[in-house]
RNA sequence: GGCGAGAUAGCAAAAUGGUUAUGCAGCGGAUUGCAAAUCCGCCUAUCCCAGUUCGAUUCUGGGUCUCGCCUCCA
């Protein structure tokens, strides 16, 4: 049975669908004017993983990850770039699409753009303003009134008083409570056209907040079970998607129930510290991914539970490739075609456990390595093919393991690491498969004639260009170190 | 200032009121012509102080430190 940390109860529940046998769950996707970060890669990952799981364990999702394409920074860039909003989303949707397919997360079921809701948009905010949670302002926007609702500040647990304290919240004349935020913004004089949408309260565009409730509700319904985003949605993005959603909704004088189980991913750091645009202490996927297999990424993204900080550096990403390599040198050994997972067989219980208990990743993973160990020392057909099947639900090592070990490395940086006393540039690649196997003929052929001399020159050689010779009794193989 | 999360071995990271987490790195051994890979063994842990308990890393209270949210943010 299923566990899952809501953050709407502050615990672990136990998990049930509203409608038995179907899940349907929405993430707060990408606002797009930029390249994706390592915090985007995590969300893009987490709720890949999450949504994998989901379908493993049965149960028919849609899951809907939505794409922000209008909104302030958007027609900042693009005012900046001297570009069309549409030019410049257009091309970080493709740049995003890239970045998530090479870190191996399937496409959601629904990706739905904000610029293509407006009028659901526009008529959510019809029915706040007809339940008296929504007013136009004197400087033309229109406002929720968030002392209206009875339950606002139920998710991230703050009260309005709380909030109020606080010293960064905006004074806005026009608005009637300072923590009243926008649902839609009148047009500017100077703003270009494709922002500018005709509503009953003048031309203008959405409000950050209210095309999640819109596209939420018009893809899942009304009432749907699971909605994700990053911790840093929580106050105020997913507080006052609550407030607009709930608050639209209004049966016998009563708001209904938008999301039953919110979860919230933590954060990608750096020394500690979230990693942000603001600090500039950000690294993009591409930038990261010139440098690491997208595999590793994913590895070390799921090897840490998904609500803990994550602390990223290139020794963490080293760590996470040499565990890697381990669980793909069993598969390397025990080679398996693909096969399903065998449920019944004690480890994939145990997996199945840590899955369940608030998808425990981490646990998951000490199961596969396991494994790995019983595939290394019984050469287990079934040990390898549960190793790869299992490995599979993660979005994990399918691929063929002596083809990874010999691609070439695309590192750009100047790398060495020392092997057996030599220093190897593991960025050299200047020796192709054809002339490594004919290296490796010639060594064979000394160590034939007990040249030891020649076959350990040959070695050095190889290992110099980051090259490993691994002899067995079925002959010598090579690997990339 | 308000609210919240967390402190586990060299590093990373789970779990648990008593019984080996796991991985990387390191050390010793087996194996190998030498290696690599693998196997076996070893090595380092539960922030501090009280309390509850037969027993606490785990529960309670206090403290210290770190981080996050309260403003755009995944």
């Amino acid at each position: 049975m299923l566990r899952i940390y809501n953050t709407l109860a502050r615990d672990k529940q136990e998990f049930t669908p509203i409608v038995p046998g179907k899940v349907g769950m929405y993430v707060c996707g990408m606002t797009v004017y930029d390249y994706c970060h390592l915090g985007h890669a995590r969300v893009l990952v987490v709720f890949d993983m999450v949504y994998r799981w989901l379908k493993a364990s049965g149960l028919d999702v849609t899951y809907v990850r939505n794409i922000t394409d209008i909104d302030d920074k958007i027609i900042k860039r693009a005012a900046e770039n001297g570009e069309s909003i549409h030019a410049l989303t257009a091309r970080f949707i493709a740049a995003m699409h890239e970045d998530a397919d090479a870190l191996g997360v399937q496409r959601p079921d629904h990706e739905p753009r904000a610029t293509q809701y407006v009028p659901e948009m526009l008529e959510m905010i019809a029915q706040l303003e007809q339940n008296g949670l929504a007013y136009k302002a004197t400087d033309g926007d229109v406002n929720y009134a968030v002392r209206k609702f009875p339950g606002y500040g139920k998710l991230s647990g703050k009260s309005l008083e709380d909030l109020r304290a606080g010293e960064r919240v905006d004074v806005t004349d026009s608005k009637h409570d300072p923590l009243d935020f926008v649902l839609w913004k009148h047009a500017k004089e100077q703003e270009a056209a494709e922002v500018k949408w005709d509503s009953p309260w003048g031309k203008g565009r959405p409000g950050w907040h209210i095309e999640c409730s819109a596209m939420g509700s018009r893809l899942l319904g009304q009432h749907f079970d699971i909605h994700g985003g990053g911790a840093d949605l929580q106050f105020p993005h997913h507080e006052n998607e609550i407030a607009q959603s709930e608050g639209a909704q209004l049966v016998d004088g009563k708001h209904g129930q938008f999301v039953n189980y919110w979860m919230h991913n933590g954060f990608v750091n750096v020394d500690k510290e979230k990693m942000s645009k603001s600090l500039g202490n950000f690294f993009t996927i591409r930038e990261v991914l010139k440098k690491y297999d997208a595999e590793v990424v994913r590895f070390f993204i799921l090897r840490a539970h998904y609500r803990s900080p994550l602390n990223y550096s290139d020794m963490h990403l080293d760590d996470a490739n040499q565990s890697l390599n381990s669980l793909y040198t069993a598969l390397k050994h025990v080679p398996v075609e693909d096969a399903a997972v065998d449920w019944n067989e004690p480890h994939a219980q145990r997996f199945k456990a840590a899955m369940d208990d608030d998808f425990n990743t981490p646990e998951a993973m000490a199961v596969l390595f396991e494994l790995s160990k019983q595939v290394n020392s019984s050469k287990s057909i079934e040990a390898a093919r549960q190793l790869k099947a299992l490995g599979g639900v993660l979005g994990l090592l399918q691929e063929e393991p002596v083809e990874r070990s010999q691609r070439p490395r695309n590192i750009v940086m100047e790398a060495n690491i020392v092997l057996e006393g030599v220093t190897a540039n593991i960025a050299v690649a200047t020796y192709t498969s054809e002339s490594i196997n004919n290296l490796i003929d010639a060594r064979t052929a000394a160590k034939q004639a007990k040249n030891y001399a020649e076959a350990d020159r040959i070695r050095k050689e190889l290992l110099a260009a980051g090259i490993v010779l691994e002899d067995s009794a079925s002959g010598t193989t090579w690997r990339r170190a």
